[in-house]
DNA sequence: GAAATAGTGTCTTTAAGACAGTATGTG
DNA sequence: CACATACTGTCTTAAAGACACTATTTC
């Protein structure tokens, strides 16, 4: 069976072909579709994401998470690769579909869906993304809830002020730590929010902010080395007291 | 703030609403929506899902999700439950978003985006729906690959083919399964998947099923019933053997 | 040396797997 | 009775938490 992927025009040679340049591509209504990205990172122990100031209606003035609309002709991914470029100024890094967020209210313009992205982000490249470009600034995300319960998050602005976001951006951050304390536990998450050589503790600190609770020192000691995860270099970072062993994450690439 | 809900027509009042008049839903290109929806439940130890056979273009004679263009009045929860009702005819099921599916080329027509739903079925109902309605038939899914590395599945008919299924509606199916194994740890997903009163034989019968693989029969007792999910009934199921205890699931409704 | 952090060894507790053995039904 | 399935008890093993202890640096 030959099948064109073609829109509505095209040379009809059997039924199918036929059919598709028959098509009407207006006869469902049609919808404005979104991305929208949340941006994360580690930052003082603490999880933190990228906001933008609205300079627009609706919620004029208010932090948002980056976002755009979807082109027809890029597919989803690229839209959130599209926004991370234009409008955070990042490229390779860690980005995975969150959920698509489509109330019918959730934007007063019209009907707006919208797929939610996250990324997660080594602190230097976020810190300096957010400091490279005016407009964007950094959100510390406080957590209500423990475990994967689940619901809204409070995010501060760096004077420690409590922002409320633009549209249901709230409910995507509150996604997105549910899901990464999901992932903690079978997913190789922590490594993408530190830099390429770490220290144990270090991953250690990371998991902390992301689950919102102390870890059992020995025993995330013997839990990440056990995983085979871990590649020790020799080198060793000085610090306030005995140095530390460096690890690798083991895979090559991390975006 | 107030702020309306309206598309583009409406009163000036304040400097929001003067925007929202004057909006433009079509200053960005609008494209399809879709839901398709994987409804899943267990026959003979085996996963299944309901197919439905494709009359029109494109991929017309192939097995299929059931599917349905969003409209502009509804969510996107809302219209998987349309499709559920309409297509399938069947209500109240454990129905939850499972990815968006964005590719440009996934539809041959035209550009349409679709969010993927899964439906969980307590046998009776599913077989039921699928016999009630002409052109839904039962495809039993295999799963070639172990663990959560994901991947597609092979799908057959009743007659044992194996059925290629239209658009990326393998991947759909294929991303349901691993999104199961990864729930069954810590979610009580396999009581969706059992009528009201169950063995636990039948909950250990459901659990490999989506696993794919054995479990045993001591720990896999230890462990439903420390968790307290489990009520115990009093009445009995008679069998080949030693008549053995039903339970419920504790929470209230199911669906 | 005091303080701080890194890393090791070991004991206890807990959960899972294995398996023997008992209970209670069907044919 | 044999056979099948349900359920119980216990032993072993593996992982996690707790904690004591040693090691190596800065001040």
């Amino acid at each position: 069976m030959s099948r064109r992927r073609a829109k509505s025009e095209g040379t009809p040679a059997d039924d199918e072909v036929a059919f598709l340049s028959a098509y009407d591509p207006d006869a469902y209504e049609r919808l404005s579709l979104a991305v929208d990205l949340a941006l994360v990172s580690i930052v003082d122990e603490a999880i933190v994401t990228l906001l933008v100031r609205r300079q627009e209606h609706p919620f004029r003035d208010r932090l948002s998470l980056p976002g755009g609309f979807v082109t027809p002709r890029e597919s989803l991914d690229e839209a959130a690769g599209r926004v991370l470029r234009d409008k955070v100024g990042l490229d390779k890094v860690y980005l995975e579909q969150l959920y698509t967020f489509g109330a019918c209210d959730r934007d007063p313009r019209t009907r707006v869906v919208s797929v939610a992205y996250y990324a997660l982000v080594e602190p230097r490249r976020f810190v300096g993304a957010a400091a490279s470009d005016q407009g964007t600034s950094i959100g510390r995300i406080e957590v209500p809830w423990s475990g994967e319960e689940g619901g809204l998050v409070i995010v501060r602005d760096a004077a420690g002020r409590v922002q409320p976001l633009a549209f249901d951006h709230g409910d995507m951050l509150g996604l997105v730590v549910r899901r990464l304390r999901g992932k903690l536990d079978y997913a190789p998450v922590g490594f993408r929010l530190l830099p390429r050589e770490f220290t144990l503790l270090a991953l250690q600190k990371v998991h902390e902010a992301i689950l919102g609770r102390r870890l059992n020192k020995d025993s995330f000691r013997r839990r990440m080395l056990a995983q085979g995860f871990l590649h020790a270099t020799g080198c060793m970072q000085i610090g306030r007291g005995r140095p530390a062993e460096l690890y690798r994450f083991r895979k090559e690439a991390r975006g």
